[in-house]
RNA sequence: GCCCGGGUGGUGGAAUGGCAGACACAAGGGACUUAAAAUCCCUUGGGGAGAAAUCCCCGUGCGGGUUCGACCCCCGCCCCGGGCACCA
């Protein structure tokens, strides 16, 4: 026989669930309509991608943490825009697709209705009226329009480069979605190996705005761990261009460094292997060595280029260059330390100042000229690459390296022979990928040459496919499609589609009017929900610090410079759920077996309880493990409520509960009510959910201890209650006779003297130890806290007799007193 | 190597300069019950003294410092997690 559940809240959800649905009571006025006169919040969660394998508690966290904000604002008189919708396209539904024929579509609509119902299951207040689909061609015209705005603005363009191109997946990879792992680079998503190859690609020009990209993040209550994963990111760098004319003929070389005020100890110079000038540059004499060399390099993978390489490899050329600065002939090298894809692909070398320069000096034998000073201490024979003095430097002597960064840069300009630079390791967006699964590009090609459709021509639907499987050369699976494909006039599509960030781009505007077809969205609701610095809270993973927090801050900015948006930034303040562990404290997966499941959860102990205990496990921003004990303790805590109100007859039914009272509540529960609101009110809006659960259950227990429960009491605790466990809030308001719908109440005030104890017992110290108490009224003064302690009985035994030199008195917090 | 987090009872955590360990979980004891479950009550950082009420000592990764007073602020280390990494 299963055991009885501790409270009805089986029944009880799904009957609220419908009732709001009914009441349609958390739809959110658009400007212009009833409600829309209410101060606005947005309330945002990262969108799911639908996949097959369902919600996990993880999702859960981060949308019950919105939802409790979102509830707790709508008490509070705002009219909250709290959407939900479906990143859509992608691989899995793809894969899928190829494996069982099964359409893309089909298997997204699946996972989709999945998701909606585990999400409904557990009552968040989403304004379900905007849902949107990224793969519903209502959705991603406007995905396709908002490209043809950046290609029009000239932000997209088509190139021929090494690009990331992944075998197992079949496609290209932005950077971003590569990442570097000791077995070399791989995707982010599969973990397959990864490999550079000649392509030619849509990019997109994200580099124009890694300027603003850097600055805007001081505008962003962002966690800082992220603002400096984007900075790194962006990794801009300030520094200078310096020509190096070869000798015996006008060619140079241009390098870059952020070191000019070091040039002085430039010793030779350094290209990397790709270099364009290698060839031309190399002596007869070293032709074979630097060949050989060229060709080591080509073949080592970026592994052994990077981390495993630990000593320095190279081979000179045989030729020179002279130092502007001080007309020396040093000689040039060919090295794989130095990168082809940063700066001028050549360094000049200060094996001094530099590490990488310094070791390889050392190997090489090549001369080490100091012409920097630590600016307290003396000169090591080492190296010394912090800022200092300069020394042995002309015109530099003496000046401190930030000073002589910009003399020097100023020589060099007068020169001609250098310039002031800004770099970024910031490289576009490579923006296309060989799949089906994907927002089909709005462009024509005629011959070499791309047109962009018309806005009018939107939305560019996909074709039916029978073979999703993209060719071994790379064609992608919409290449077969010749009837979609090619025009009656021999103009022919682009058969890419875009990368499964595109839709995430932007969707959070769309949320804003969803269902305008006459427009993306339209500028007067853009203005209402974005005012005030974009989304007021967005909650997500921290897995998207580089993905699509940057692009969708790129794409922003670009509507923000169109005029179409009127915030540069679009998710002013972000918080980052941690993930929830298993049981045993290791990352949840399946082959580990131990993956919690929510629909499983919730029929076990309801989704009251569940989110009370995903709320209360820790702080939200903090990795923890899941405990089905606490999960335990959680229905406890809601069972204890519910008892409050009701209690049980021989037959098994509830019936209200014979303690409950008409009478106002007493003096001692009128202060557990106000210090609960309190504590509860200042740490929603801290985004403290943990502390703030463990200050309802301080009242409840209280609430318990009472022989007679004032139902007024109640009433108050549901409402306090409703943003955390709304269905049983709902219940119990219902059954104590409160009007109308507790998620929709106005959230419970207090009087602030009713936070005030009769009598503060005020500790007492003796040279900072703790020997006792004085009980005192909460307002006493410092006067009168001293002569209650001189005159106190006890104070002959604190002090030991001795006397006192000094009092230290910190009103409603402590007494010290020093006796030496 | 560099950057960002973090380290508190048996466990999750609370306390951002003022009584360390709120609130839970676990554990132990008790009440109710034929019994179990559920529920309710009590104890619970470690050590020591006492018949007891009580009292004393130690305690927030380690070592220093500032302060009447430090988990909290400062300096130096150790460890764990995350990110970046030959970016000149």
């Amino acid at each position: 026989m299963p055991t009885r559940a501790p409270y009805p809240f089986a029944q009880i959800e799904p009957s609220w669930q419908k009732a709001w649905a009914q009441a349609d009571c958390f739809r959110a006025a658009q400007p212009g309509e009833a409600g829309s006169e209410k101060p606005k919040k947005y309330i945002l969660d990262m969108f799911p991608y639908p996949s097959g394998a369902g919600l996990h508690v993880g999702h859960l966290e981060g949308y019950t943490a919105t939802d409790i904000i979102s509830r707790y604002w709508r008490m509070r008189g705002h009219n909250v825009l709290h959407p939900m919708g479906w990143d859509a396209f992608g691989l899995p539904a793809e894969q899928h697709a190829v494996q069982t024929g099964t359409h893309p579509r089909l298997t997204t609509k699946k996972n989709i209705d999945n998701f909606r119902r585990q999400i409904q299951a557990m009552g968040f207040s989403y304004d379900w009226s905007r849902e949107i689909d990224t793969t519903d061609p209502k959705y991603f015209r406007w995905t396709q329009w908002i490209f043809l705005k950046l290609y029009n603005k000239g932000l997209a363009y088509v190139a021929e480069a090494p690009v990331w191109y992944c075998p197992a997946l079949g496609t290209v990879l932005a950077n971003e979605e590569v990442l570097t792992t000791p077995e070399g680079p791989r995707s982010e998503r599969g973990n397959h190996p990864v490999e550079r190859r000649p392509m030619r690609q849509w990019m997109l020009k994200i580099t124009a705005y890694a300027e603003r990209l850097l600055q805007d993040l001081d505008l962003l209550e962002w966690p800082e761990s992220l603002k400096e994963m984007q900075r790194n990111w962006i990794g801009k760098s300030e520094g200078a261009e310096v020509d190096f004319t070869l000798v015996g003929s006008d060619e140079k070389i241009t390098v870059y460094t952020t070191r000019p005020d070091t040039l002085f100890g430039a010793t030779y110079v350094v290209l990397a292997p790709e270099h364009p000038l290698v060839s031309s540059l190399t002596s007869p004499a070293q032709r074979e060595s630097v060949e050989k060399y060229r060709q080591e390099s080509a073949s080592k993978s970026d592994l052994e280029r990077t981390e495993l390489a630990k000593t320095k490899t190279g081979t000179p050329l045989g030729s020179f260059v002279v130092n502007p600065v001080n007309g020396e002939k040093i000689p040039i090298w060919v090295a794989d330390y130095v990168l082809a894809s940063y700066g001028t692909g050549a360094v000049m070398a200060v094996p001094a100042h530099d590490e990488r320069d310094f070791e390889f000096a050392e190997k090489f034998s090549l001369p080490i000229r100091h012409v920097i000073r630590p600016e307290s201490g003396k000169s090591e024979a080492g190296c010394f690459a912090d800022d200092g003095i300069n020394v042995d430097s002309g015109f530099l002597d003496g000046l401190k390296t930030p000073e002589a960064k910009i003399r020097m840069t100023e020589w060099l300009e007068k020169k001609g022979q250098g310039r002031h630079q800004v770099r970024y390791k910031l490289r576009d967006w490579l923006f296309s990928r060989q799949r089906y699964w994907g927002e089909p590009f709005p462009i024509l090609w005629r011959g070499e040459t791309h047109e962009p459709l018309s806005d009018c021509d939107l939305p560019l639907t996909l074709p039916e496919l029978s073979d999703y499987q993209p060719s071994p050369s790379g064609e992608p699976p919409l290449a077969k499609a010749n009837s979609w494909r090619i025009m009656p006039d021999g103009r022919t599509r682009e058969t890419n589609t875009m990368p499964q960030w595109a839709g995430s781009c932007w969707y959070y505007l769309r949320f804003c009017d969803p269902r305008n077809d006459q427009a993306s969205w339209g500028a007067q609701a853009e203005k209402y929900w974005m005012g005030g610095g974009g989304v007021d809270l967005y909650v997500g993973g921290a897995e998207h610090a580089v993905l699509h927090l940057l692009y969708a801050r790129f794409w922003h900015k670009v509507l923000f410079d169109l005029q179409l948006v009127s915030q540069p930034e679009p998710f002013r303040r972000l918080v980052n759920q941690g993930i929830i562990l298993g049981e045993d404290n290791r990352k949840m997966s399946k082959s580990v077996g131990n993956v919690v499941n929510p629909d499983e959860v919730i029929a076990e102990h309801g989704a009251d309880a569940l989110r009370v205990f995903e709320m209360f496990m820790g702080p939200l921003e903090q990795m923890k493990p899941w405990s089905s004990k606490g999960m335990e303790g959680a229905v406890r805590f809601l069972s204890r409520i519910w008892r409050l109100v009701c209690e049980e007859t021989d037959t098994g039914e509830w019936v209200p509960s014979t303690h409950l009272s008409e009478d106002a509540p007493d003096k001692e529960t009128t202060r557990a009510l106000a210090k609960a609101t309190a504590k509860v009110t200042t740490d929603i809006e801290g985004l403290q959910l943990n502390t703030a659960i463990s200050a309802l259950m301080i009242l409840v227990n209280h609430l318990t201890s009472l022989p007679k429960r004032p139902k007024g009491a109640l009433l108050h605790l549901a409402r306090l209650l409703s943003p955390f466990a709304p269905h049983l809030a709902e219940e119990v308001h219902q059954r104590l006779g409160g009007k109308g719908l507790v998620s929709l109440a106005e959230w419970p005030s207090y009087r602030a003297e009713d936070l005030q104890d009769d009598i503060l017992e005020l500790p007492v110290q003796v040279n900072s130890r703790l020997k006792g108490k004085i009980q005192i009224h909460p307002q006493a003064t410092r006067e009168e806290i001293e002569s209650m302690i001189r005159g106190h009985s006890d104070l002959e035994a604190w002090t030991g007799g001795k006397s006192i030199q000094k009092i230290i008195i910190v009103p409603g917090r402590i007494v010290n007193l020093i006796c030496p």
